[in-house]
DNA sequence: GACTATCCCGGTATTAGTATCACGCCATGG
DNA sequence: CCATGGCGTGATACTAATACCGGGATAGTC
């Protein structure tokens, strides 16, 4: 065994990612956001359904600016433990 | 084709990156900074010497978080033109 | 000089990420 | 009712990321 598959932590990890991405695209169409991020609309779809649990980080880096919302914000709300009141 | 290779910018960008988090690291050894961020230490030295262009989101995010630095600031000194100058 | 430790590089194996294709679901308009 | 278009999902193809194995180079020590 070479590489450990994923963990469900890991994957749990991945869907709240999706959701928080999802959340900040609000109303804006996937096909919108996907255009302005230069990420494909199926990669976009399966990130934000969690079903690619670990995104590339410049993917996740492009949403993030497309949504404009900071890396930091989306880790922070991501590990509740950091919690920095944001 | 299915899946486009990595352009040379993209690369070069890995290699910048790798760059920031080896400049980031500074006289710590590469063991420690794996133990700290729960990277294994080849991922490690792949992504320092650019080696892994495009490495995972977390594996980044948890390299940041072991090396203190936002990630927003590595975006920032990744991309100069959108220098806010944070 | 030999030994040890650390870093770096090569190859190999397995899983994961991304893209394309195909189908079904829902809403809208004819 | 049927057609169209956007959204979601599944399967498949191919590349990339990660882990494990070995070897080599360098620095420090005995």
């Amino acid at each position: 065994m070479v590489r450990p598959p994923l963990t469900p932590a890991e994957r749990d990890r991945g869907r709240r990612l999706g959701a928080l991405l999802r959340a900040a695209r609000g109303d804006r169409s996937p096909a919108e956001v996907a255009a302005a991020s230069g990420v494909s609309q199926e990669a976009l779809r399966k990130i934000e359904t969690g079903r690619v649990p670990t995104p590339a980080f410049f993917t996740v880096a492009a949403l993030a600016g497309a949504l404009d919302v900071p890396l930091d914000r989306l880790l922070a709300d991501l590990a509740p433990d950091t919690a920095l009141t944001a």
